[in-house]
DNA sequence: AATGAATGAGGATTCATTCAT
DNA sequence: AATGAATGAATCCTCATTCAT
């Protein structure tokens, strides 16, 4: 009886720390599949094996909990991806695989619902869109802008228009993750990121190499950095 | 009077043809802003510059409004795609850029929306999601490929695996329109999607440029077409 | 042409003068059948063979419409029972008789709606209530009392609660109207109220035959049980 | 101070316990009065003591309400006049009276109103309409019958058609409780319905007696002609 | 006289939020 | 800390009524 006791407290401490974050794993879950909107609390919390009431407790409303959930979330891998780029000595080609397939891992996770909830609801919260823009959009553009400028700069890379570029590279990623939280579940067969990453960077990689170092071809360049 | 009475009569008559595409253009707005459960009918009706109950009159009720919206749209766009790619004679890469900078042109009409919606509301329209995966994406997808085919076989094209690299094909421009109407309310300077287009055309075409054609470069290809 | 021309007109004014009649027709049918709230003006209109419109040129609105409805009605056929009784010499029975028979025949007419409607609606009309109250159903159980009066005077009937038995004596004949618009459509055999009242005013001129004047007797049966 | 406590969770509980059949009681008086359509369920809530959105935790929507407030009821009260059938062995005439005078009985309880309900929305609740026909309205005529039946076969009433015998049986009793709910408000004073039974079942009893049974007889009247 | 497009008040229903237990 | 009964604001939807034609 005691040690059932005692267990029984033990696991309901284990439990009552936990009790945010199981949570927030609910809450991405059904705000992912349905939207803020159409998500009720009340499913939410079936989810996260509690009731109604007990959300209360930890999120003081609806519109709280979403933002704690969208909060959460990517901003540690935007400063581990950022960290990466600063230590890194790779040729840039490999920066940037390295990049896009770290990135990529997170589709499996269930964050990869973030940038799907991000897209939907940035009209309904403006704030959280400017949070989202800055913290994570505008750091991950810049990131991957710097590895590019340094690819141009040791002549690795062609000279474009590094924003541009950088939303190409991450573009089919982006669209992966979407796709996986609106039509993976009505289609048979999975989309495989990780070979849809690989081809992609193939191509970019291809695309992008520079005439000097390739030895080969006077491609004509599309466009120049705007201000340097 | 005789003049007025007819100019009356007919506005009259013509409001009423003109009603369902008022009331779907504001609808299409209004669910591309804030998804389809926070959108109150009573705001649609404001922007059709009616009132709630003439919706009614129009579209049996809200489900059946937004399923319109959905369905009007971007069917056509893909017929005249298809079109243009079974008649062209172009070479494939420029074939490729025509079909995107095409598509691209959708960015600055209403219809950009769609993209947002449906993503938004897969996940709660599931007949929705599949007739937009049955004749929008996987036609568009299909459509690509088949260019892509067409360029491989010819030896203008280096052979990848058709449908990753369609996927990669229109990423960017999905991603800019989803853009538009999540985030460039947010940003001081505007995207502009037809610049994006180029500079992604040119690292398309660029990288999928085959040895043989190009006459440089002996790049290691990624993966084969499956079948063929 | 002219020809033609002339009888639409005709018929048209023919039309117009039997348009209320006709709008109360189709209100009548609607009511008895949805109760007043249920009913739709849009389908009375539909069965009227006109618009909602139309309506209003000829009720002010749907109260009005459905006092005029249950107005209309049953007035008139008090008004004969009554004459009938004044000048009637028959013996009391056969003019009981006469009495439930006569307004048996009403039961074929869209006029037995009537009574489910009154009944119906008496709690959201009270005035309507009152109204049918004293001009129908008072004066038809004053009129049933006042035969059954004149039997127990004469000796033909026992003295017995006139009031009362004049309430039984119309509850089949009234039941029977009722069913007919509530349960007959859900029955696969109709039922038959003369047979009904045939065998109710037999029952009855039995039960209210006083030893006196019956004598005791070997009275005649009306009806066999059908199968046994 | 525990027992404040005690009593106020007993209270407590015992409330939601209660909940259902407090809700199915002013809805009953509700939509006796109005009917279902003009019935407002923030009527139902206040005459129930709750509010609009509490009847919704009990019942899915009103037509739900609604069907429960018409299948509680009758139905068990058949039950138990059948059992008194079976197991009386009184003479059939006094059987008759009692099954009259025991149905008399429920027109004192809420329960009265439920004829009226039936009656008013049969058309709008045609599966409604079935239950009620074949659970209580057949299951009563052939109760009825069977009595009747059995006093022919025994020589105790006259044979006529049973059905429409019994039809006439019931018909008074049933009157009275649609008049108390229509027009007992209009009305300066009530119509005593056990009164009324006795005469009608006087009138009944002396209308079935076969020749053979009374011998003739001096039959006691019931009751005279109050004023005269 | 007739139409039918448009209106908007009224009522059913949902669900975030509260609070007594 | 957790529950779940209760609430009521918010929103969809219907339909009686109006009015330009």
């Amino acid at each position: 009886m005691a040690g059932r006791d005692q267990s029984s407290s033990a696991r309901w401490h284990r439990r009552k720390a936990a009790r945010p974050s199981e949570i927030l794993g609910a809450a991405l879950a059904c705000f992912g599949e349905r939207g803020f909107a159409a998500t009720r609390l009340e499913d939410v919390a079936a989810r996260a094996g509690i009731t109604k009431g007990t959300l209360y407790l930890y999120f003081r409303n609806k519109e709280e909990l979403f933002k704690a959930v969208v909060r959460q979330s990517l901003v540690p891998n935007i400063a581990r991806a950022e960290a990466m780029v600063a230590q890194s000595a790779e040729p840039s080609s490999v920066l940037l695989e390295q990049l896009i397939l770290q990135w990529a891992e997170l589709d499996a996770t269930p964050l990869s619902a973030i940038p799907k909830l991000i897209l939907t609801e940035a009209g309904n919260f403006p704030d959280l869109a400017r949070f989202y823009l800055d913290e994570v959009i505008h750091r991950g553009i810049a990131l991957f802008q710097l590895v590019l400028r340094r690819g141009i700069e040791r002549g690795e890379f062609r000279p474009l228009d590094t924003e541009l570029v950088a939303r190409c590279a991450f573009a089919p990623l982006l669209l992966a993750m979407l796709w996986r939280h609106s039509f993976a579940a009505h289609e048979g067969h999975a989309l495989d990121v990780t070979t849809l990453c690989l081809t992609h960077v193939e191509l970019l990689k291809h695309g992008l190499t520079s005439a000097r170092s390739s030895a080969c071809s006077k491609e004509s360049e599309v466009r120049d950095e705007p201000a340097g």
